[in-house]
RNA sequence: UCCGUUUUUG
């Protein structure tokens, strides 16, 4: 069964997920049983084509099967929920996974695809009680909410969240980085930006990438400033990250 | 052997 899922994952990284699902049902005819890695490989595989009725429906399948979700299955079917903006049947998957395991003994990646949820059904309120109820966070967990309240265009706690990431001497990475960007961007806050791109390589060696650079193009091209923003074109690194 | 956070064009 080990060799049937490193194939099926093969073809889903590629994004071939006929071939995956092939590889679902040939795996049946030769007598082997998908165990949850096989079931979670697919439903993977369909949420990130963005195929989101047929994770639906995988999942579906698993419960009425009576198999054993396990946290990389859940994690795989809140992002589906979150990215059709399915709060309801996010929160009933809240509370089968709080039912089966209580919240404390949740994984790190399950609370945070929890968080995610909450956040990319735009309900901050249970996104924030999530991050504040989990015990262990990493840096994953505090992009996934700082990416939440940026969406939301909520700068001044997206600063606030950047600086209590400091204070908590969590150290914050790319992605941080291109949530704070993207939210000077959106809201035209040139000084604050300009600050940010600065201080990541400067004050916490976070070397600015390719993405970091479209952003303040972006945001210099929005405010009008030009001659800043070709400046910045001119220094985007060419590899793209 | 399978997971979670990501900018612009949108």
């Amino acid at each position: 069964v080990v060799s049937w899922n490193t194939l099926m994952a093969g073809y889903a990284a590629q994004g071939l997920d006929e071939e995956a699902l092939n590889c679902f049902h040939q795996m049946q005819l030769d007598g082997v049983s998908p165990d949850v890695v096989s079931w979670n490989t697919m439903i993977c595989s369909y949420g990130e084509q963005e195929d989101n009725e047929k994770a639906f429906n995988l999942f579906a399948q698993v419960q009425d099967q009576g198999l054993l979700p396990n946290s990389v299955t859940f994690v795989s079917i809140l992002k589906a929920c979150g990215s059709v903006a399915a709060l309801k049947a996010g929160k009933t998957l809240h509370s089968q996974v709080v039912r089966v395991d209580g919240f404390e003994a949740m994984e790190v990646s399950l609370a945070t695809a929890l968080l995610d949820m909450y956040c990319k059904c735009g309900s901050m309120v249970d996104a924030h009680q999530v991050f504040d109820a989990m015990l262990t966070r990493d840096v994953v967990t505090w992009n996934a909410l700082i990416a939440g309240y940026a969406r939301q265009v909520a700068y001044k706690i997206v600063f606030d969240l950047f600086e209590r990431m400091r204070e908590e001497a969590k150290q914050p990475d790319a992605v941080t980085f291109l949530n704070v960007l993207t939210v000077c961007s959106h809201v035209g806050l040139v000084n604050e930006g300009y600050k940010y791109v600065e201080a990541m390589g400067r004050e916490f060696g976070v070397a600015p990438s390719m993405k970091h650079h479209n952003c303040m193009v972006d945001l210099y091209s929005r405010a009008g400033q030009l001659g800043e923003a070709v400046v910045m074109l001119e220094k985007t690194p060419t590899q793209p990250d």
